[in-house]
DNA sequence: TTTGTTTTCAAACAGTTGTTTGATACAGTT
DNA sequence: AACTGTATCAAACAACTGTTTGAAAACAAA
Protein backbone atom coordinates (compact mmCIF):
# COMPACT_ATOMS: atom_id res chain seq x y z
CA UNK A 1 0.00 0.00 0.00
CA UNK A 2 2.85 2.17 0.60
CA UNK A 3 3.40 1.80 -3.32
CA UNK A 4 2.54 4.89 -5.57
CA UNK A 5 -0.30 3.57 -7.85
CA UNK A 6 1.60 4.84 -10.63
CA UNK A 7 5.23 6.28 -11.01
CA UNK A 8 5.17 9.76 -12.06
CA UNK A 9 6.05 9.57 -15.27
CA UNK A 10 7.92 13.21 -15.67
CA UNK A 11 10.69 12.80 -13.33
CA UNK A 12 13.98 11.31 -15.09
CA UNK A 13 14.25 8.20 -12.74
CA UNK A 14 10.98 7.02 -13.47
CA UNK A 15 11.52 8.11 -17.44
CA UNK A 16 14.05 5.54 -16.88
CA UNK A 17 12.59 2.75 -15.69
CA UNK A 18 9.40 2.77 -17.81
CA UNK A 19 11.36 2.85 -20.83
CA UNK A 20 14.07 0.22 -19.63
CA UNK A 21 10.84 -2.14 -19.04
CA UNK A 22 9.86 -3.16 -22.01
CA UNK A 23 12.89 -2.61 -23.73
CA UNK A 24 14.44 -5.90 -21.19
CA UNK A 25 11.48 -7.63 -21.65
CA UNK A 26 12.23 -7.63 -25.13
CA UNK A 27 15.59 -8.09 -25.75
CA UNK A 28 16.85 -9.43 -22.07
CA UNK A 29 19.25 -8.13 -19.74
CA UNK A 30 22.54 -8.45 -22.29
CA UNK A 31 21.01 -7.04 -25.74
CA UNK A 32 19.97 -4.38 -24.17
CA UNK A 33 22.29 -1.37 -24.34
CA UNK A 34 22.27 1.54 -22.07
CA UNK A 35 22.58 4.01 -24.99
CA UNK A 36 19.17 2.63 -26.79
CA UNK A 37 17.15 3.38 -23.31
CA UNK A 38 18.47 6.41 -22.60
CA UNK A 39 17.67 7.51 -26.42
CA UNK A 40 14.37 6.25 -25.84
CA UNK A 41 13.64 7.98 -21.92
CA UNK A 42 15.75 11.08 -23.90
CA UNK A 43 17.92 11.45 -20.76
CA UNK A 44 21.48 11.98 -20.62
CA UNK A 45 23.94 8.70 -21.02
CA UNK A 46 24.86 9.32 -18.13
CA UNK A 47 21.36 9.32 -15.80
CA UNK A 48 21.08 5.51 -15.11
CA UNK A 49 24.48 5.57 -13.23
CA UNK A 50 23.65 8.55 -11.72
CA UNK A 51 19.90 7.18 -10.27
CA UNK A 52 20.69 3.27 -10.39
CA UNK A 53 24.43 2.65 -9.63
CA UNK A 54 24.82 0.39 -13.10
CA UNK A 55 22.56 -1.35 -15.47
CA UNK A 56 21.91 -4.39 -12.94
CA UNK A 57 20.34 -2.15 -10.66
CA UNK A 58 18.32 -1.12 -12.80
CA UNK A 59 17.47 -4.26 -14.31
CA UNK A 60 16.50 -5.41 -10.67
CA UNK A 61 14.03 -2.75 -10.45
CA UNK A 62 12.58 -2.74 -13.56
CA UNK A 63 11.37 -6.50 -12.63
CA UNK A 64 10.11 -5.73 -9.25
CA UNK A 65 7.84 -2.93 -10.84
CA UNK A 66 6.86 -5.24 -13.11
CA UNK A 67 5.87 -7.81 -10.29
CA UNK A 68 3.52 -4.85 -8.62
CA UNK A 69 2.22 -3.28 -11.80
CA UNK A 70 1.00 -7.17 -12.67
CA UNK A 71 -0.59 -7.90 -9.27
CA UNK A 72 -1.97 -4.52 -9.41
CA UNK A 73 -3.52 -4.82 -12.65
CA UNK A 74 -5.21 -8.53 -12.19
CA UNK A 75 -5.38 -9.33 -8.15
CA UNK A 76 -6.37 -12.53 -6.83
CA UNK A 77 -9.94 -13.38 -7.04
CA UNK A 78 -12.03 -13.11 -4.12
CA UNK A 79 -14.98 -15.55 -3.62
CA UNK A 80 -18.28 -15.21 -2.15
CA UNK A 81 -18.11 -18.36 1.12
CA UNK A 82 -19.58 -20.93 0.05
CA UNK A 83 -18.80 -20.77 -3.89
CA UNK A 84 -18.66 -24.03 -6.03
CA UNK A 85 -15.15 -25.42 -6.12
CA UNK A 86 -15.44 -25.76 -9.97
CA UNK A 87 -15.99 -21.94 -10.02
CA UNK A 88 -13.27 -21.27 -8.06
CA UNK A 89 -10.65 -23.63 -10.11
CA UNK A 90 -12.05 -21.36 -13.59
CA UNK A 91 -11.50 -18.40 -11.82
CA UNK A 92 -8.27 -19.02 -11.03
CA UNK A 93 -6.88 -20.34 -14.35
CA UNK A 94 -9.08 -17.28 -15.97
CA UNK A 95 -6.56 -15.16 -13.85
CA UNK A 96 -3.15 -16.90 -14.28
CA UNK A 97 -4.33 -16.78 -18.37
CA UNK A 98 -4.61 -13.08 -17.56
CA UNK A 99 -1.76 -11.92 -15.03
CA UNK A 100 0.88 -14.29 -16.16
CA UNK A 101 0.10 -15.77 -19.79
CA UNK A 102 -1.73 -12.40 -21.02
CA UNK A 103 -1.96 -13.58 -24.28
CA UNK A 104 -2.19 -11.53 -27.49
CA UNK A 105 -1.61 -8.02 -25.69
CA UNK A 106 1.50 -9.37 -23.69
CA UNK A 107 2.65 -6.47 -21.93
CA UNK A 108 6.09 -6.51 -21.04
CA UNK A 109 5.95 -7.16 -17.48
CA UNK A 110 4.42 -10.64 -18.59
CA UNK A 111 7.72 -11.12 -20.72
CA UNK A 112 10.03 -9.72 -18.04
CA UNK A 113 8.54 -11.68 -15.09
CA UNK A 114 8.53 -15.08 -17.91
CA UNK A 115 12.75 -14.59 -17.99
CA UNK A 116 13.18 -14.23 -14.59
CA UNK A 117 11.43 -17.89 -14.41
CA UNK A 118 13.25 -19.00 -17.14
CA UNK A 119 16.94 -17.80 -16.40
CA UNK A 120 16.49 -17.04 -12.36
CA UNK A 121 18.81 -13.56 -11.91
CA UNK A 122 18.90 -13.00 -7.60
CA UNK A 123 15.63 -10.93 -7.94
CA UNK A 124 13.85 -14.32 -8.60
CA UNK A 125 14.53 -15.42 -4.69
CA UNK A 126 12.03 -12.53 -3.81
CA UNK A 127 9.80 -13.33 -6.98
CA UNK A 128 9.06 -16.55 -5.49
CA UNK A 129 8.19 -15.84 -2.03
CA UNK A 130 6.33 -12.81 -2.52
CA UNK A 131 4.62 -13.75 -5.76
CA UNK A 132 4.35 -17.19 -7.33
CA UNK A 133 4.17 -19.02 -3.52
CA UNK A 134 0.93 -17.49 -2.23
CA UNK A 135 -0.27 -17.87 -5.73
CA UNK A 136 0.58 -21.53 -5.53
CA UNK A 137 -1.32 -21.63 -2.26
CA UNK A 138 -4.32 -20.17 -3.21
CA UNK A 139 -4.41 -22.93 -6.38
CA UNK A 140 -3.60 -25.89 -4.27
CA UNK A 141 -6.00 -24.79 -1.57
CA UNK A 142 -9.08 -24.76 -4.66
CA UNK A 143 -7.47 -28.63 -5.06
CA UNK A 144 -7.84 -29.51 -1.82
CA UNK A 145 -11.58 -28.47 -1.69
CA UNK A 146 -12.27 -30.12 -4.35
CA UNK A 147 -10.68 -33.58 -4.01
CA UNK A 148 -12.42 -33.43 -0.32
CA UNK A 149 -9.39 -34.21 1.76
CA UNK A 150 -6.11 -33.02 1.76
CA UNK A 151 -3.67 -35.18 -0.23
CA UNK A 152 -0.35 -35.42 0.34
CA UNK A 153 1.89 -32.55 -0.21
CA UNK A 154 3.83 -34.21 -3.65
CA UNK A 155 0.35 -35.34 -5.85
CA UNK A 156 -0.98 -31.95 -4.02
CA UNK A 157 1.79 -29.84 -5.91
CA UNK A 158 2.21 -32.24 -8.96
CA UNK A 159 -1.75 -31.30 -9.47
CA UNK A 160 -0.78 -27.82 -9.04
CA UNK A 161 1.99 -27.78 -11.41
CA UNK A 162 -0.03 -29.93 -13.87
CA UNK A 163 -2.76 -26.43 -13.69
CA UNK A 164 -0.10 -24.03 -14.28
CA UNK A 165 1.81 -26.41 -16.72
CA UNK A 166 -0.69 -25.88 -19.03
CA UNK A 167 -1.92 -21.89 -18.63
CA UNK A 168 1.99 -21.22 -18.90
CA UNK A 169 2.72 -23.25 -21.98
CA UNK A 170 0.91 -20.42 -24.08
CA UNK A 171 3.21 -17.58 -22.49
CA UNK A 172 6.44 -19.99 -23.15
CA UNK A 173 5.13 -21.62 -27.08
CA UNK A 174 3.63 -18.92 -27.89
CA UNK A 175 5.34 -18.47 -31.05
CA UNK A 176 6.09 -22.35 -31.90
CA UNK A 177 2.07 -22.96 -31.15
CA UNK A 178 1.14 -20.55 -33.68
CA UNK A 179 3.75 -21.68 -36.09
CA UNK A 180 1.69 -25.08 -35.63
CA UNK A 181 -1.99 -24.02 -36.05
CA UNK A 182 -3.73 -22.43 -38.78
CA UNK A 183 -3.93 -18.65 -38.26
CA UNK A 184 -7.65 -18.99 -38.24
CA UNK A 185 -8.11 -21.47 -35.72
CA UNK A 186 -5.77 -19.67 -33.73
CA UNK A 187 -7.27 -16.68 -33.52
CA UNK A 188 -10.94 -18.44 -33.17
CA UNK A 189 -10.06 -21.18 -30.49
CA UNK A 190 -7.13 -20.21 -28.64
CA UNK A 191 -7.99 -16.94 -27.04
CA UNK A 192 -8.14 -16.32 -23.66
CA UNK A 193 -11.94 -17.43 -22.75
CA UNK A 194 -11.95 -20.78 -24.77
CA UNK A 195 -8.89 -21.72 -23.61
CA UNK A 196 -9.97 -20.85 -19.57
CA UNK A 197 -12.95 -22.89 -20.47
CA UNK A 198 -10.37 -26.06 -21.89
CA UNK A 199 -8.39 -26.04 -19.13
CA UNK A 200 -10.51 -26.38 -16.78
CA UNK A 201 -12.82 -29.02 -18.28
CA UNK A 202 -9.65 -30.97 -18.60
CA UNK A 203 -8.44 -30.23 -15.14
CA UNK A 204 -11.87 -30.77 -13.25
CA UNK A 205 -12.46 -34.68 -15.38
CA UNK A 206 -8.66 -35.18 -14.07
CA UNK A 207 -8.89 -34.41 -10.19
CA UNK A 208 -12.09 -36.10 -10.54
CA UNK A 209 -10.63 -39.61 -11.77
CA UNK A 210 -7.73 -38.88 -9.05
CA UNK A 211 -10.70 -39.02 -6.78
CA UNK A 212 -11.73 -42.27 -7.99
CA UNK A 213 -8.40 -43.79 -7.92
CA UNK A 214 -7.68 -42.43 -4.27
CA UNK A 215 -11.38 -44.09 -3.33
CA UNK A 216 -10.54 -47.51 -5.07
CA UNK A 217 -7.43 -47.94 -3.80
CA UNK A 218 -9.17 -47.29 -0.68
CA UNK A 219 -11.46 -50.31 -0.79
CA UNK A 220 -8.77 -52.78 -2.05
CA UNK A 221 -6.34 -52.31 0.84
CA UNK A 222 -6.92 -51.76 4.19
CA UNK A 223 -7.29 -48.33 4.95
CA UNK A 224 -4.62 -47.98 7.62
CA UNK A 225 -2.09 -49.08 4.67
CA UNK A 226 0.24 -46.20 4.27
CA UNK A 227 1.49 -46.96 0.92
CA UNK A 228 0.24 -50.16 -1.24
CA UNK A 229 1.48 -49.23 -4.51
CA UNK A 230 3.03 -52.00 -6.41
CA UNK A 231 5.94 -51.20 -8.55
CA UNK A 232 5.72 -52.08 -12.49
CA UNK A 233 9.38 -52.84 -13.39
CA UNK B 1 20.74 -41.84 -42.06
CA UNK B 2 23.22 -39.88 -43.96
CA UNK B 3 24.62 -38.36 -40.45
CA UNK B 4 27.48 -39.67 -39.53
CA UNK B 5 26.74 -41.76 -35.54
CA UNK B 6 28.70 -38.96 -33.85
CA UNK B 7 31.13 -36.09 -35.28
CA UNK B 8 34.24 -37.19 -35.18
CA UNK B 9 35.36 -34.91 -32.69
CA UNK B 10 39.31 -34.53 -33.50
CA UNK B 11 38.88 -32.46 -36.47
CA UNK B 12 38.67 -28.62 -35.74
CA UNK B 13 35.56 -28.14 -37.19
CA UNK B 14 33.91 -30.53 -35.20
CA UNK B 15 35.83 -29.44 -32.37
CA UNK B 16 33.93 -26.14 -32.27
CA UNK B 17 30.76 -27.53 -32.90
CA UNK B 18 31.10 -29.81 -29.63
CA UNK B 19 32.67 -26.99 -27.56
CA UNK B 20 30.35 -24.17 -29.00
CA UNK B 21 26.59 -26.23 -28.47
CA UNK B 22 26.75 -26.02 -24.53
CA UNK B 23 28.17 -22.37 -24.09
CA UNK B 24 24.98 -21.16 -26.43
CA UNK B 25 23.17 -23.42 -24.42
CA UNK B 26 23.75 -22.23 -21.18
CA UNK B 27 24.58 -18.43 -22.10
CA UNK B 28 22.77 -18.00 -25.28
CA UNK B 29 24.03 -16.96 -28.71
CA UNK B 30 24.87 -13.21 -27.23
CA UNK B 31 25.70 -13.11 -24.25
CA UNK B 32 28.31 -16.42 -25.84
CA UNK B 33 31.76 -14.57 -27.08
CA UNK B 34 33.61 -16.40 -30.14
CA UNK B 35 36.96 -16.13 -27.88
CA UNK B 36 35.13 -18.53 -25.17
CA UNK B 37 34.32 -20.87 -27.55
CA UNK B 38 37.66 -20.44 -29.03
CA UNK B 39 39.57 -21.07 -26.06
CA UNK B 40 38.11 -23.74 -24.78
CA UNK B 41 38.12 -25.84 -28.17
CA UNK B 42 41.56 -24.74 -28.52
CA UNK B 43 41.88 -23.63 -31.74
CA UNK B 44 42.62 -20.24 -32.88
CA UNK B 45 40.45 -17.61 -33.04
CA UNK B 46 39.87 -16.83 -36.73
CA UNK B 47 38.69 -20.57 -37.46
CA UNK B 48 35.34 -19.96 -36.71
CA UNK B 49 34.78 -17.60 -39.43
CA UNK B 50 36.65 -20.15 -41.54
CA UNK B 51 35.30 -23.16 -41.19
CA UNK B 52 31.25 -21.41 -40.26
CA UNK B 53 31.47 -17.83 -41.86
CA UNK B 54 30.37 -16.45 -38.80
CA UNK B 55 29.06 -16.55 -35.66
CA UNK B 56 24.92 -16.78 -36.47
CA UNK B 57 26.05 -19.95 -38.73
CA UNK B 58 28.22 -21.60 -36.39
CA UNK B 59 24.64 -20.94 -33.47
CA UNK B 60 22.54 -22.45 -36.58
CA UNK B 61 24.63 -25.82 -37.15
CA UNK B 62 24.68 -26.52 -33.38
CA UNK B 63 20.90 -26.22 -33.14
CA UNK B 64 20.60 -28.75 -35.47
CA UNK B 65 22.85 -30.65 -34.51
CA UNK B 66 21.41 -30.73 -31.10
CA UNK B 67 17.94 -31.87 -32.52
CA UNK B 68 19.88 -34.71 -34.41
CA UNK B 69 21.79 -35.82 -31.48
CA UNK B 70 18.40 -35.56 -29.37
CA UNK B 71 16.21 -37.61 -31.42
CA UNK B 72 19.06 -40.40 -32.19
CA UNK B 73 19.28 -40.53 -28.52
CA UNK B 74 15.38 -40.92 -27.57
CA UNK B 75 13.46 -42.31 -30.37
CA UNK B 76 9.64 -42.02 -31.17
CA UNK B 77 8.46 -45.44 -29.55
CA UNK B 78 6.58 -47.94 -31.40
CA UNK B 79 4.04 -49.97 -30.55
CA UNK B 80 2.80 -53.55 -31.41
CA UNK B 81 -0.14 -53.32 -33.37
CA UNK B 82 -2.89 -54.04 -31.02
CA UNK B 83 -1.26 -52.09 -27.92
CA UNK B 84 -4.10 -50.20 -25.76
CA UNK B 85 -3.91 -46.39 -25.75
CA UNK B 86 -3.05 -45.62 -22.28
CA UNK B 87 0.07 -47.65 -22.74
CA UNK B 88 0.77 -45.50 -25.77
CA UNK B 89 -0.04 -42.31 -24.00
CA UNK B 90 2.80 -43.12 -21.35
CA UNK B 91 4.84 -44.13 -23.33
CA UNK B 92 4.65 -41.04 -25.53
CA UNK B 93 4.87 -38.82 -22.07
CA UNK B 94 7.90 -40.96 -20.96
CA UNK B 95 9.37 -39.64 -24.11
CA UNK B 96 8.99 -36.13 -23.55
CA UNK B 97 9.64 -36.00 -20.31
CA UNK B 98 12.98 -37.69 -21.81
CA UNK B 99 13.53 -36.07 -24.61
CA UNK B 100 12.64 -32.45 -24.69
CA UNK B 101 12.78 -32.05 -19.93
CA UNK B 102 15.48 -34.30 -19.42
CA UNK B 103 15.18 -33.66 -15.63
CA UNK B 104 18.28 -33.88 -13.55
CA UNK B 105 20.77 -34.54 -16.40
CA UNK B 106 19.89 -31.83 -18.89
CA UNK B 107 22.04 -31.92 -21.16
CA UNK B 108 23.00 -29.21 -23.43
CA UNK B 109 20.95 -30.31 -26.55
CA UNK B 110 17.82 -29.77 -24.53
CA UNK B 111 18.60 -26.46 -23.50
CA UNK B 112 19.42 -24.90 -26.55
CA UNK B 113 16.24 -26.32 -28.19
CA UNK B 114 14.50 -25.02 -25.58
CA UNK B 115 15.74 -21.35 -26.10
CA UNK B 116 14.98 -21.81 -29.86
CA UNK B 117 11.69 -22.25 -28.35
CA UNK B 118 11.36 -19.19 -26.20
CA UNK B 119 12.78 -16.90 -28.90
CA UNK B 120 12.47 -18.41 -31.93
CA UNK B 121 15.29 -17.58 -34.70
CA UNK B 122 15.48 -18.31 -38.64
CA UNK B 123 16.30 -22.29 -37.33
CA UNK B 124 13.15 -22.83 -35.59
CA UNK B 125 10.88 -22.94 -38.36
CA UNK B 126 13.13 -25.66 -39.53
CA UNK B 127 12.35 -26.92 -35.97
CA UNK B 128 8.98 -26.79 -36.10
CA UNK B 129 8.41 -28.99 -39.60
CA UNK B 130 11.08 -31.10 -38.80
CA UNK B 131 10.92 -32.10 -35.65
CA UNK B 132 7.70 -30.79 -33.38
CA UNK B 133 4.69 -30.96 -35.88
CA UNK B 134 5.54 -35.00 -36.60
CA UNK B 135 6.15 -34.93 -32.70
CA UNK B 136 2.84 -33.58 -32.04
CA UNK B 137 1.13 -35.39 -35.22
CA UNK B 138 2.05 -38.74 -33.20
CA UNK B 139 0.70 -37.48 -29.97
CA UNK B 140 -3.03 -36.44 -31.35
CA UNK B 141 -3.22 -39.67 -33.23
CA UNK B 142 -3.17 -41.51 -29.73
CA UNK B 143 -5.96 -38.95 -28.08
CA UNK B 144 -8.04 -39.63 -31.50
CA UNK B 145 -7.68 -43.43 -30.69
CA UNK B 146 -8.31 -43.13 -26.91
CA UNK B 147 -11.14 -40.49 -27.55
CA UNK B 148 -12.68 -43.32 -29.94
CA UNK B 149 -13.75 -40.54 -32.59
CA UNK B 150 -11.90 -38.08 -34.60
CA UNK B 151 -12.27 -34.58 -32.60
CA UNK B 152 -12.34 -31.51 -34.39
CA UNK B 153 -9.29 -30.07 -35.00
CA UNK B 154 -8.97 -26.83 -31.85
CA UNK B 155 -10.35 -29.43 -29.42
CA UNK B 156 -7.61 -31.94 -30.71
CA UNK B 157 -4.79 -30.21 -30.36
CA UNK B 158 -6.06 -28.04 -27.39
CA UNK B 159 -6.07 -31.22 -25.44
CA UNK B 160 -2.23 -31.97 -27.39
CA UNK B 161 -1.36 -28.64 -25.87
CA UNK B 162 -2.60 -29.61 -22.43
CA UNK B 163 -0.72 -32.87 -21.82
CA UNK B 164 2.55 -31.20 -23.70
CA UNK B 165 2.67 -28.06 -21.47
CA UNK B 166 2.57 -30.53 -18.36
CA UNK B 167 5.39 -31.75 -19.62
CA UNK B 168 7.41 -29.06 -20.73
CA UNK B 169 6.17 -27.00 -17.49
CA UNK B 170 9.27 -29.08 -15.93
CA UNK B 171 11.54 -27.84 -18.07
CA UNK B 172 10.90 -24.43 -18.66
CA UNK B 173 10.18 -23.65 -14.54
CA UNK B 174 12.36 -26.43 -13.25
CA UNK B 175 14.61 -23.54 -11.39
CA UNK B 176 11.14 -22.08 -9.81
CA UNK B 177 10.05 -25.24 -9.15
CA UNK B 178 12.81 -26.48 -7.02
CA UNK B 179 12.48 -23.38 -5.05
CA UNK B 180 9.08 -23.89 -4.33
CA UNK B 181 9.67 -27.72 -3.19
CA UNK B 182 11.09 -28.68 -0.28
CA UNK B 183 14.40 -30.41 -1.57
CA UNK B 184 13.65 -33.99 -0.48
CA UNK B 185 10.18 -34.10 -2.12
CA UNK B 186 11.57 -32.92 -5.25
CA UNK B 187 14.00 -35.22 -5.62
CA UNK B 188 11.84 -38.12 -4.23
CA UNK B 189 8.75 -37.22 -6.10
CA UNK B 190 9.13 -35.24 -9.03
CA UNK B 191 11.24 -37.82 -10.97
CA UNK B 192 10.95 -39.10 -14.48
CA UNK B 193 9.35 -42.42 -13.35
CA UNK B 194 7.07 -40.62 -10.89
CA UNK B 195 5.93 -37.34 -13.28
CA UNK B 196 5.57 -39.43 -16.22
CA UNK B 197 2.96 -41.81 -14.31
CA UNK B 198 1.20 -38.43 -12.99
CA UNK B 199 1.14 -36.81 -15.96
CA UNK B 200 -0.82 -39.81 -17.99
CA UNK B 201 -3.04 -40.26 -15.03
CA UNK B 202 -4.20 -36.87 -15.05
CA UNK B 203 -4.41 -36.84 -18.94
CA UNK B 204 -6.08 -40.17 -18.58
CA UNK B 205 -8.90 -38.47 -16.24
CA UNK B 206 -9.01 -35.19 -18.77
CA UNK B 207 -9.75 -37.41 -21.60
CA UNK B 208 -12.41 -39.67 -20.43
CA UNK B 209 -14.08 -36.99 -18.90
CA UNK B 210 -14.43 -34.75 -22.01
CA UNK B 211 -15.29 -38.48 -23.48
CA UNK B 212 -18.27 -38.45 -21.18
CA UNK B 213 -18.97 -34.59 -21.66
CA UNK B 214 -19.29 -35.23 -25.40
CA UNK B 215 -21.88 -38.10 -25.25
CA UNK B 216 -23.87 -36.27 -22.88
CA UNK B 217 -23.97 -33.05 -25.19
CA UNK B 218 -24.75 -36.40 -27.85
CA UNK B 219 -27.33 -37.21 -26.04
CA UNK B 220 -29.24 -33.83 -25.14
CA UNK B 221 -29.15 -32.54 -28.67
CA UNK B 222 -29.87 -34.38 -32.06
CA UNK B 223 -26.37 -35.89 -33.53
CA UNK B 224 -26.94 -34.51 -36.52
CA UNK B 225 -26.45 -31.43 -35.62
CA UNK B 226 -23.10 -30.08 -36.67
CA UNK B 227 -22.27 -27.98 -33.35
CA UNK B 228 -24.69 -27.62 -30.71
CA UNK B 229 -22.58 -25.65 -28.44
CA UNK B 230 -24.30 -22.71 -26.16
CA UNK B 231 -22.40 -19.90 -25.32
CA UNK B 232 -22.33 -18.95 -21.96
CA UNK B 233 -22.08 -15.75 -22.01
C1' DT C 1 62.02 -31.16 -55.30
C1' DT C 2 58.31 -27.97 -56.96
C1' DT C 3 53.74 -26.53 -57.15
C1' DG C 4 49.20 -25.70 -55.47
C1' DT C 5 45.77 -26.01 -51.94
C1' DT C 6 44.18 -26.17 -47.36
C1' DT C 7 44.69 -25.01 -42.70
C1' DT C 8 46.54 -22.41 -38.76
C1' DC C 9 48.14 -18.43 -36.55
C1' DA C 10 49.24 -13.71 -34.32
C1' DA C 11 48.07 -9.30 -35.01
C1' DA C 12 45.28 -5.69 -36.10
C1' DC C 13 40.80 -3.48 -37.18
C1' DA C 14 36.63 -1.09 -36.51
C1' DG C 15 32.80 -0.88 -33.83
C1' DT C 16 30.15 -1.20 -29.44
C1' DT C 17 29.83 -1.66 -24.62
C1' DG C 18 29.12 0.14 -19.46
C1' DT C 19 31.03 3.51 -16.79
C1' DT C 20 33.52 7.80 -15.29
C1' DT C 21 34.76 12.52 -15.42
C1' DG C 22 34.70 17.36 -14.83
C1' DA C 23 32.30 21.22 -16.22
C1' DT C 24 27.93 23.62 -16.12
C1' DA C 25 23.24 24.96 -14.85
C1' DC C 26 19.81 25.38 -11.39
C1' DA C 27 17.53 25.60 -7.58
C1' DG C 28 17.13 27.00 -2.37
C1' DT C 29 19.44 29.02 1.92
C1' DT C 30 22.14 32.01 4.49
C1' DA D 1 25.89 38.35 -2.87
C1' DA D 2 28.10 33.83 -1.80
C1' DC D 3 27.45 29.10 -0.66
C1' DT D 4 25.45 24.31 -1.16
C1' DG D 5 23.66 20.25 -2.75
C1' DT D 6 21.31 18.32 -6.82
C1' DA D 7 20.76 17.42 -11.59
C1' DT D 8 22.25 17.45 -16.44
C1' DC D 9 25.39 17.19 -20.07
C1' DA D 10 29.17 16.25 -23.75
C1' DA D 11 33.19 14.00 -23.92
C1' DA D 12 36.31 10.63 -22.97
C1' DC D 13 37.81 6.09 -21.16
C1' DA D 14 39.00 1.37 -21.03
C1' DA D 15 37.55 -2.98 -22.00
C1' DC D 16 35.46 -6.18 -25.05
C1' DT D 17 33.15 -7.52 -29.38
C1' DG D 18 33.02 -10.14 -34.22
C1' DT D 19 35.63 -10.09 -38.14
C1' DT D 20 39.59 -9.49 -41.42
C1' DT D 21 44.26 -9.83 -42.93
C1' DG D 22 48.48 -11.56 -44.66
C1' DA D 23 51.92 -14.47 -43.67
C1' DA D 24 53.52 -18.95 -42.07
C1' DA D 25 52.85 -23.86 -41.77
C1' DA D 26 51.14 -28.28 -43.20
C1' DC D 27 49.83 -31.24 -46.54
C1' DA D 28 49.11 -33.54 -51.04
C1' DA D 29 50.01 -34.30 -55.86
C1' DA D 30 53.11 -33.62 -59.66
Amino acid sequence: MAIADKPKSDSTRDRILLEAGPIFARKGFRATTVREICDNAQVNLASINYYFGDKQRLYHDTVVLAREMRVQKVPQPTWEPNTPAEQKLEGFIRMVLNRLVAMQSEPWQVRLLMREILQPTETCRHLVEEYFRPFFETLCAVVDEHVGQRLPDHKRSQIGFSIIGQCLYYRFSADVTSMMIDEKQYADHFNRDELAQHITEFSLGAINQIKQNIKRQNELSPPAGLSARQRSD
